[in-house]
DNA sequence: ACTTATTGTGCGATTATCGTACAAATGTTC
DNA sequence: GAACATTTGTACGATAATCGCACAATAAGT
């Protein structure tokens, strides 16, 4: 405990952590409840967020309580809902980082100039979150949203932050996740990835064409700070039906290099 | 700096509510140390979260050492970061309520044609709530986030919010709220507010001229859902430097009235 | 090198939290 | 509407999670 440790993936048993008198258990089973609300459009009742967690009932009703106690969570008659309050943990991020703010006029420029959604991730715990985004009118399959976390390895958005890594962390990178085909053209050996990876190093882009879902392609670039270091990345998603690969660099990629260059420029602390 | 978020000061006695044994005061406190890095763009240190949040050194330090160990914050050398892991607590939110997705389109629509900041908002706890919002290029003195709060009687977003409520819970409101002059313009006494509450229940709009901030004007009006209940308020915040009230009334309220129509076609569930 | 500010450690005291088992609602089925 | 099933609320003793102090260690500033 010398030393506050890299986060690691939450499991049970991150909940349940006797031993170590500095990790408050009730707080970390609390923050669980609210994430067990993921993905439900409907109410939630105590016995479904008790499965989910993995929390005894009783704990669960406890934490829904205090969580409703302090407004984050309300109780209707099909179960507990979450509150707007709830986005007030988030505003708190966005008002203690500027980078969102100062992207999102970009993001809304590529979406105009080309029509398709725009996002901005970063890397958080070997996964791309995306932390500003300009969405395309269309209805796309995958809807995603701030906060939205993906697999690194198969998205561009993830493929050009892994390409800023330091090959020591890029290493330990491969060593931890496991990886998964979400489709036939998903490329999963280390071998294929990394040499993707460098390629995108050297090119400054990356295309993602229909690895993590049939039917979207996907480009992206990383963003730059003053001093030339990567602190996101930026990408454009299209539906492959409708934007061919060469469209994708000829057309798009020119637009997204310029809005990063143009962030870039903004971003000098 | 204009700050309009939320005082510091923490209610002691919600958070240290001894004799609930339902409340878990661990969580609760937890919960506000998060809140407590607040407009701050700096890393902040402990001791600071002790004084904000009124814990123990030794109580907020075993709250960011837990929230670190899971991710959410971060270690730096010039004190805690948030992470962008905290996100993911509000994406549940986004991911169990489809009114901000569906907004979108029609928040950006109304700043292409009008070239204005657009909001939506609804009432949680007496306060207006960004949920969705499609910010103009212009930089202006507010800059509100989603999941900002502000009060609702001087807000045009509050006002219409408050014309849809019952008229006991409305008294109710009133009954609660302690209400301060932000500007010289600011109405503050209950039967100006009453009055201009029915006015805008009465008109379908509301427009709020410089009463939170001077140079600030705002348009509001209601959004409703398919069977005609309020569910939101749509808003056009301009520079009253720029936009005149009867600009706003005759050129900006016909846009912001055909979103709202537009998006209550979507609201059918 | 000295002072000051901030953070980490150890530990006994205490009470917040846990889980079980049971009671009370609530909803469902026939 | 009775009988059953499901979900939620209550009570309480046991226990370990959490507390805060006082001190040690480190970092920062002069």
């Amino acid at each position: 405990m010398t030393e506050f440790s890299a986060p690691k993936a939450i499991d049970k048993s991150n909940l349940f952590r006797k031993g170590d008198p500095d990790f408050m258990t009730s707080l970390a089973r609390g923050i669980e409840v609210i994430r067990a609300f993921s993905d439900t459009k409907t109410g939630v009742n105590m016995s479904a967020i008790s499965e989910r967690t993995g929390l005894s009932r009783a704990v669960a009703r406890r934490c829904l309580y205090t969580l409703s106690e302090m407004g984050y969570v309300r109780r209707d008659l099909d179960g507990y809902y979450l509150e707007p309050k709830i986005l007030s943990l988030s505003q708190t991020y966005f008002s203690s980082t500027s980078l969102p703010a100062l992207a999102q006029e970009h993001l809304d420029h590529v979406k105009e100039s080309t029509g398709e959604s725009c996002s901005l991730a970063i890397l958080d715990e070997h996964e791309t979150v995306y932390i500003a985004r300009s969405a395309a009118r269309r209805i796309m399959a995958v809807s995603l949203g701030i906060g939205s976390r993906l697999p690194a390895y198969c998205t561009s958005l993830g493929r050009v932050l892994l390409a800023a890594l330091p090959p020591a962390e890029l290493d330990n990178y491969f060593g931890t996740i496991k990886r998964k085909a979400f489709t036939e053209r998903t490329r999963t050996t280390q071998r294929d990835l990394k040499a993707i990876i460098d390629k995108t190093r050297e090119q400054g882009f990356t295309i993602v064409d229909q690895e993590l879902e049939i039917g979207l392609r996907s480009l992206a670039v990383p963003v730059r700070n003053h001093n030339g270091v990567v602190v996101a990345a930026m990408n454009v998603g299209v539906q492959a039906s409708r934007v061919s690969l060469s469209d994708l660099k000829r057309q798009t990629l020119p637009v997204l290099l310029s809005a990063s260059e143009k962030l870039r420029s903004q971003l000098i602390c």
